[in-house]
RNA sequence: GGGCGAUUAGCUCAGCUGGUUCAGAGCAUCUGGUUUACACCCAGAGGGUCGGCGGUUCGAAUCCGUCAUCGCCCA
C-alpha cells in the first residue's frame, strides 16, 4: 500500500462523510441500549454557518461520538428555528428590494414568500455542519414550523389557554416601530447616547395660579419634548418643599393647553432636573405605573409606525423625531422653553431593526410564570440538572425567582399564528383548528348558525421561543403523541450544548416546558460555551469584518485541524479568543498523526526476528501509561473538561506514543522490526486512534482503515472505546525516573556539545533504594550509549547528573571543567537542603504531625528520607571532588 | 442602582474537598539541532510576591473580610 507523504484532508473528509452517510451510522432508532440524545440548539433559517456554531457543534459532536463508542445508543437530533423577528425583517427587506411593500400582500400572499426563502436558505447551515464533521441523524431533521411541530405548539397553547395560564392583558411593551412588533426585554439593547434635556415651562392655569393672574408655572424637564402631547399631569415629591403650595392644582400643557393636574408620588427624584416630573401613562413604564396609582387617564400619541396620531393633535402623521426637531423651536416661540443642556442617557434599539424602541401600550398575550418556574427552579437548584460550569447556576436563580409574566405575541405574519378566534362582539374562544373554534363559538354563543365565516383568528404569531421551548420533546413528537416510543425512549434527552446568553430565553424556559408536559428535565447537562472572539477580544461580526469563513479554515485546515483548533483554548463558559494560529496548530496535530502512522506502517515486519527487550518493556509500559489516560479521559469527560480532554489526548500522543514509544521500538535503520512489536504497536495505535476519533473524526478513520485490513461496512465510529481498565501505577512511576535519566543524559550531550550519532558510556552508581536495571535497554537506545555499568563508587572525572539518590556518570576526560561541575553540585545541594529544610520544618511542628492526615505526613517522611539519601550522595561527590 | 463573576508567566487559561519545592499547561520568547516518520519537527532554557491589605489555620493561590481594577447580566 502506497501511503501519501502529505495527509490531503479535503479528499479524505468528503469520502469518509459520505461512506458515514451511505452505512447509516448517524442514524438511531430505540434498542435495548441506554440512549444518549442530543438536541441541537435549532440554527436560524436565515444564518449562514458562524465561529458560534463550530465551536457549538463540534462540542456536541465530540459527546456524541464518544457515547456512540461507548455502547450507547447516541441520537443527535438537527434542525431549524424559524426565527420569527428575523426572517420576517429579511423578507421584507428582499420584498422591498423587489419594490414590493409587505402590507401590500394578504397574509397568505406574505407567508408564500417567507416559505420560498426558508426553502432556499434554511438548510444552508445544516450542509455547512456536514462539512465539520457533524454525525447528526439527518433522517430526524426537524423544523419548528413543520408539520409536527407547529400543531405541537398550537396544542401547548391551547391546552396553557384551557389551564387559565394564558391571558390577554395590556402591558407597556417596547415597541420597534419599524418591525411593528412588541420586543421582549432581551430583544433591546441599550446604548449611550449624547441628547439634551430640555426644560419646559407648564403655565399654572388662571384658577390654579397663586395670585391668579396666570403668570406663574413650573419648569419640568424632559429628554422627548414631543412626548409632551401625550402628558395627563406633572408630578412632584411630596417631601419636595418647594413645591408643596402647587399639589392640586392644574397646569396647561404648552401649545396644545389641556389642563392636567399637579400630584404627588414618591417616585420623583427631587434632584433630578427641576424637581417636577411630566407624566405620560402612554409612553413611558414608570409614568404608566404613576398613571393607573393615580388614576390619570392614558393619551397614545404615536401611531404603530412611529409617526404621531390623532391624540397627539398636532403634527399627525410625521415622525416621531421630525416632531422633536419641530416642537423645540415651536416651542420656544410660545415661550415655554426655559432651557437646553447637553445630557448622555442610554436609549433602547430593536436588536433586529436598530430601531429606538418607543414604549407602548399594547394588547398582548401573555403566560403566568409563577407557579411553572417552581420544579424548573428546584431541579436546578438541586442538581438534577447541572451547568457546567456551575457559576450558571446563580444567575438562573436569579432570573428565576424575578420572573414575570411571558409576553408570547408578536405583531409578525411568520411563526405560529395564536389560535383564539374572535366572534363580532368581541368575545373569542381558543381552539387547535378553525373546525374546532367554531363548535366551541357556537356553545359559547348559543348560536348555532355560526359558520367559520363569523370568526376572525387573531392576527399575531407567537413569539419564537414559544416553539422552541418545546424542542427536546416537539422533536420525538411527545406533545401530540404522549406516549410514544421515540419519546420513551430519548427523553430525557442526555446533555445540552449552548450559549450562554440564551440562558432565559431558551433553556430556563425548556426546563419549564420540560416539566409542565412530561413531568420531567429535559437534559441532565447543560454546557455553556463560551463566546467567540477575536485576538483583540471583540465579539466576532460581519460589520466588524473580524469573523473568518469557517468553510474557508476547513478547506484551509481541515476539519480536524479546525475542530482542534476551536477547542484547544476554550473551557467551558469561558470566552474563545481565537485566531488562525489555532487551526493551524490543529493541521499541524493531524500532521503529525500522520507522519506516525508513516512510520509504522512503512517498517518492514520479519518475523524470523525475536522481540528486543527494550520494546517489550517499551509496550508493557505504554499498555499501562494507556490505562492511566482512559482513566484521565473518564474524568475529564464526566466533569465536562472538555479542553482539557483534548489536551490530554494531544500530549498523550505527541509526546508519550510518538516520542516515547515509537522512539523505543523503532527498529535500527533499514532494519525490519519483528512481528511481534509490530502487531503490539498497531494494536496501540488502534487505541490511540479511538481515543482521539470523538475530536478528530477524519484523520482518525482514514488512518485506521489502513492501519489493518478491514471489511466494508466497517468503522471506527462505530467501535468501541478504550475500556478502563486497572494499570500499574508503580511501573509508570518507575518509568518516569527513567524519562528523567534519558533527559539528562540529553542535557550533558547539550551542555557538552556531543553529538547524538557518537556513542558515550553511562555508569550507574545505585542510591539508597537500589536501581532498577530492568529498563537499561531503553537507557541504552534512547541514550546511544556504548554501555551502561554498574559501579559502587563514583566516577572520576566524568559529568554526573542524578535521579534521586542514584548517581549517574558519563566519562568524559578531558571535557570536564571540575569547578564547574563543582558548581552545579553543590548548587544541587543547596537546593535539596533547602527542600529538606521546609519539609523538616513541617515534622518539627508538633501541631502539624498530630492534626493532619496520616496520608500526609506519611508523605512528608518519605521525603525526608528521599532528600537525606540524595545529600548524602551529593556530600560524597563534593568531598571526594575537593 | 441591583445581581453575578473574574484578577495566577508576555498572551490564553488550569489549579476540583486547604496538604509534595505547588506555583502548572498550551502558545509566544530564547538557545541548540536535519540522529532517514515528522523543521507542520526534535532537544533544552528563561519567565510569576497567585491584584493590595488584613484574618482563620499546624499549613492559604485555595476559606473569610475589605479595598482596587475589569467583565457580564438586569433595572
Amino acid at each position: 500500500m502506497e501511503i501519501p507523504s502529505k495527509y490531503n484532508a479535503a479528499e479524505v473528509e468528503n469520502k469518509w462523510y459520505k461512506y458515514w452517510m451511505d452505512n447509516k451510522f448517524f442514524h438511531s432508532t430505540p434498542d435495548e441500549r441506554e440512549p444518549y440524545t442530543i438536541v441541537i440548539p435549532p440554527p436560524n433559517v436565515t444564518g449562514v454557518l458562524h465561529m458560534g456554531h463550530m465551536l457549538n457543534n463540534t462540542i456536541q459532536d465530540i459527546l456524541v461520538r464518544r457515547a456512540r463508542m461507548t455502547g450507547k445508543n447516541a441520537c443527535w437530533v438537527p434542525g431549524t428555528d424559524h426565527a420569527s423577528i428575523a426572517t420576517e425583517a429579511k423578507v421584507v427587506n428582499k420584498l422591498n428590494a423587489e419594490g414590493i411593500d409587505k402590507y401590500d400582500l394578504s397574509r397568505e400572499e406574505f407567508l408564500k414568500h417567507a416559505w420560498e426563502w426558508t426553502d432556499k436558505h434554511g438548510g444552508i447551515i445544516l450542509e455547512q455542519l456536514k462539512k465539520l464533521g457533524a454525525s447528526c441523524d439527518w433522517d430526524r431533521t426537524a423544523f419548528t414550523m413543520d408539520e409536527a411541530r407547529s400543531t405541537s405548539v398550537i396544542k401547548v397553547f391551547v391546552d396553557l389557554f384551557n389551564k387559565g395560564m394564558i391571558y390577554r392583558g395590556v402591558r407597556m411593551v417596547n415597541w420597534d416601530p419599524a418591525a411593528k412588533t412588541a420586543l421582549s426585554d432581551e430583544e433591546v439593547i441599550y446604548k449611550e447616547m449624547q441628547g439634551k434635556l430640555y426644560y419646559l415651562k407648564y403655565k399654572l392655569t388662571p384658577s390654579g395660579s397663586p395670585d391668579g393672574g396666570g403668570q406663574a408655572y413650573i419648569t419640568i424637564a424632559t429628554t422627548r419634548p414631543e412626548t409632551i402631547l401625550g402628558d395627563t399631569a406633572v408630578c412632584v415629591n411630596p417631601a419636595d418643599k418647594r413645591f408643596k403650595h402647587l399639589v392640586g392644582k392644574r397646569v396647561l400643557v404648552p401649545l396644545i393647553n389641556r389642563s392636567i393636574p399637579i400630584i404627588e408620588d414618591e417616585y420623583v427624584d427631587m434632584e433630578f432636573g427641576t424637581g417636577c416630573l411630566k407624566i405620560t401613562p402612554a409612553h413611558d413604564i414608570n409614568d404608566y405605573e404613576i398613571g393607573l396609582k393615580h388614576n390619570l387617564p392614558t393619551i397614545d400619541i404615536f401611531n404603530d409606525d412611529g409617526t404621531l396620531s390623532e391624540a397627539a393633535g398636532m403634527y399627525i402623521g410625521e415622525d416621531r423625531f421630525d416632531v422633536r426637531n419641530k416642537i423645540v423651536p415651536e416651542l420656544e416661540k410660545a415661550g415655554n422653553l426655559a432651557m437646553i443642556e447637553d445630557y448622555t442617557n442610554k436609549v433602547g434599539f430593536s436588536e433586529r431593526t436598530d430601531v429606538v424602541i418607543e414604549p407602548k401600550l399594547s394588547a398582548q398575550w401573555f403566560l403566568k410564570m409563577e407557579e411553572l418556574v417552581k420544579p424548573a427552579l428546584e431541579n436546578v437548584l438541586n442538581d438534577n440538572i447541572k451547568f457546567h460550569p456551575p457559576k450558571f447556576k446563580n444567575i438562573y436563580k436569579h432570573w428565576m425567582g424575578n420572573i414575570k409574566d411571558w409576553c408570547i405575541s408578536r405583531q409578525l405574519w411568520w411563526g405560529h399564528q395564536i389560535p383564539v378566534y374572535y366572534l363580532n362582539d368581541g368575545t373569542f374562544v381558543c381552539a387547535e383548528t378553525i373546525e374546532k373554534a367554531v363548535e366551541l363559538a357556537k356553545e359559547k354563543s348559543g348560536n348555532t348558525s355560526l359558520t367559520s365565516a363569523d370568526l376572525k383568528q387573531d392576527e399575531d404569531a407567537l413569539d419564537t421561543w414559544f416553539s422552541s421551548w418545546l424542542w427536546p420533546i416537539s422533536v420525538f413528537d411527545g406533545i401530540r403523541e404522549p406516549e410514544n416510543e421515540e419519546i420513551n425512549y430519548y427523553y430525557p434527552t442526555s446533555d445540552l450544548v449552548t450559549a450562554p446568553d440564551i440562558i432565559f430565553f431558551w433553556v430556563a424556559r425548556m426546563i419549564i416546558a420540560g416539566y409542565e408536559y412530561r413531568n420531567e428535565l429535559p437534559y441532565r447537562n447543560v454546557y455553556f460555551t463560551g463566546m467567540v472572539r477575536d485576538a483583540q477580544r471583540r465579539k466576532m461580526s460581519k460589520s466588524l469584518g473580524n469573523s473568518p469563513d469557517p468553510l474557508d479554515l476547513i478547506a484551509k485546515y481541515g476539519a480536524d485541524g479546525v475542530r482542534v483548533g476551536m477547542l484547544l483554548c476554550s473551557p467551558a463558559g469561558g470566552d474563545l479568543l481565537f485566531d488562525e494560529s489555532l487551526p493551524q496548530q490543529g493541521a499541524g496535530f493531524s500532521t503529525k498523526i500522520w507522519n506516525a502512522f508513516r512510520l509504522v506502517k512503512n517498517w518492514e515486519v520479519s518475523s524470523e526476528i525475536k522481540q528486543p527487550a527494550h520494546s517489550k518493556l517499551a509496550i508493557e509500559w505504554f499498555r499501562n501509561k494507556l490505562g492511566e489516560v482512559v482513566q484521565t479521559l473518564n474524568n475529564q469527560f464526566d466533569s465536562f473538561r472538555i479542553s482539557e480532554a483534548l489536551m490530554t489526548v494531544y500530549t498523550s500522543v505527541r509526546d508519550e506514543f510518538s516520542g516515547w514509544l515509537l522512539e523505543m521500538v523503532k527498529p535500527p535503520y533499514q532494519q525490519p522490526i519483528d512481528a511481534k512489536t509490530y502487531n503490539e504497536v498497531v494494536a496501540l495505535f488502534d487505541q490511540m486512534l479511538r481515543l482521539m476519533h470523538p475530536f478528530m473524526p477524519f484523520i482518525t478513520e482514514e488512518i485506521w482503515q489502513m492501519l489493518e485490513d478491514r471489511n466494508e461496512g466497517e468503522s471506527i465510529m462505530v467501535s468501541q472505546m478504550p475500556a478502563l481498565v486497572s494499570y500499574d501505577a508503580d511501573l509508570l512511576a518507575r518509568f518516569e525516573d527513567v524519562k528523567e535519566a534519558i533527559s539528562g543524559i540529553r542535557k550533558i550531550r547539550k551542555e557538552k556539545n556531543i553529538p547524538f550519532k557518537d556513542t558515550i558510556d553511562l555508569s550507574i552508581q545505585p542510591g539508597d533504594k537500589g536501581f532498577d536495571a530492568a529498563f537499561n535497554s531503553i537507557l541504552k537506545k534512547l541514550g546511544n550509549l556504548s554501555a551502561v555499568n554498574l559501579v559502587n563508587e563514583e566516577v572520576k572525572g566524568a559529568a554526573s547528573f542524578r535521579v534521586k539518590s542514584t548517581n549517574f556518570y558519563i566519562a568524559l576526560e578531558g571535557f570536564i571543567d571540575a569547578e564547574e561541575e563543582l558548581n552545579k553540585l553543590e548548587e544541587e545541594l543547596a537546593y535539596t537542603k533547602g527542600f529538606l529544610n521546609s519539609v523538616m520544618k513541617k515534622l518539627g511542628n508538633a501541631n502539624f504531625v498530630d492534626n493532619a492526615p496520616v496520608v500526609v505526613v506519611d508523605k512528608e517522611k518519605a521525603k525526608q528520607a528521599d532528600a537525606e539519601a540524595k545529600i548524602k550522595v551529593l556530600e560524597e561527590r563534593i568531598a571526594s571532588m575537593k
